[in-house]
DNA sequence: TAAAGTTATAAGGTATACCTTATAAAAAGA
DNA sequence: TCTTTTTATAAGGTATACCTTATAACTTTA
């Protein structure tokens, strides 16, 4: 009955916090703000904080506080966007009222895999920010594109970038609604273009865009 | 670092895992098939029973097997709602392949609000089957309604149902485009009929065909 | 530097949901 | 009917994440 990407959700929730109250990286975030925050006892805060410092997540300072390190930061800024996505999705696409967004994310934020994140990011535009304004951290997914141009027959894949860019380019993407993140299937490869599919279209693209389009194949 | 909506995590997915199994509503689920389902052993599965019978979700009949009672089938209900829902959004909305999709709704059909899931419903389309084919339940809100004949000059609300119904009322109602779930304005009241305003569209609605219809106010 | 305030630690407890081993009771089959 | 198989129950254990009360250690302030 376990849920999850991998980290407890429980752990997963502290690091937020951390990332959340701290002033700064280097900076300990006191214990009794974390108690604050959640309203836990401080004996029980305490315990956690012993944990996630024995399990590697956090420098503990007795006295001062507690500060990420690498790894607990990484969990902690991939759980920032996929809340904060989650929120994006709530509010613009469910119309769930503003306030309520954030506490529904706080659930749907340890549901998401990684994958999954990535297309609902795409889904939503590749939004900046969330419904209350707080910067929504990057992905820091790496991917191996390959240029459209050389994608065999019937590869499925999602547009990763569009390089180098120009002005013409992109107008000519965006027509064909080839933006980042979109779904394609390579239908037909001819001398001077290459059809593909997207959601329902299907659309020839002169080679020389295909040059500068890039999927991930899939 | 309670999430959910209400009833517990595991609870609805032992409520939903004897809607799912069993072969009739009446029949009696053997504790072993659900042993085999989760993976656990027959005395934690017969512990989980003696508690859900306890606080009431379940009938336990020993030597027999367990059903749902009213209570349980309606969290069963709601939850594998939930559950075909956002496998629908995740195979339909952002691409995640069928196999996936499952596992993931496993975490996220805990994690929606009523409200939240009825917004979802409509935002996909209504749809009546998840991606594999099972069907969905319908939506179990209940909304107090009001008779259009009744209802206030200027009322906005949404069609609930054509009751009682009948053949000629019937094919009036399909004509004015007033089917369930249409939003609808009360523009005018008169002696003999309302005008009210279905989208874009004025309509001229006989009293007694008013009688039938019924909207609830928003 | 001594008192006051804050933070840490020890000890014992709760609830949830899983586990194993062993035994008892009931159902099914020969 | 008697044996085998299935199901139930008792007893004791684990891990997680919270709790309270009490005491010890450290830091801050007067
Ligand atoms: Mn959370
Ligand atoms: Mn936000
Ligand atoms: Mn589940
Ligand atoms: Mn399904």
């Amino acid at each position: 009955m376990e849920s999850g990407v991998g980290v407890r959700e429980c752990i997963e929730d502290y690091l937020g916090a951390i990332y959340r109250l701290r002033v700064a990286p280097e900076s300990p975030l006191p214990l009794s703000a974390l108690g604050e925050y959640f309203g836990f006892s401080p004996v029980s805060i305490h315990e956690m904080v012993q944990k996630l410092s024995q399990q590697g997540w956090i420098h503990y300072y007795p006295y001062r506080g507690v500060t990420l390190n690498a790894r607990g930061e990484a969990v902690a800024l991939a759980l920032l966007r996929r809340h904060r996505l989650w929120e994006r999705f709530l509010t613009d696409m469910l119309d769930v009222p503003w306030a309520e967004a954030h506490e529904i994310a706080g659930t749907l934020e340890h549901a998401a895999p990684e994958s999954v994140t990535e297309r609902l990011s795409a889904l939503l535009g590749d939004p900046v920010s969330c419904p209350h304004g707080v910067p929504i951290p990057p992905s820091k997914r790496t991917y191996i594109d390959t240029c459209l141009r050389q994608a065999p027959l019937g590869a499925r894949g999602r547009v990763t970038r569009i390089a180098p860019e120009s002005g013409d380019i992109l107008r000519d993407v965006q027509g064909w609604g080839l933006l980042p993140g979109r779904q394609i299937t390579v239908v037909e490869k001819h001398e001077a273009d290459i059809i593909v599919q997207v959601e329902e279209r299907l659309v020839s693209i002169p080679v020389e865009s295909a040059n500068v389009i890039w999927i991930e194949v899939l």
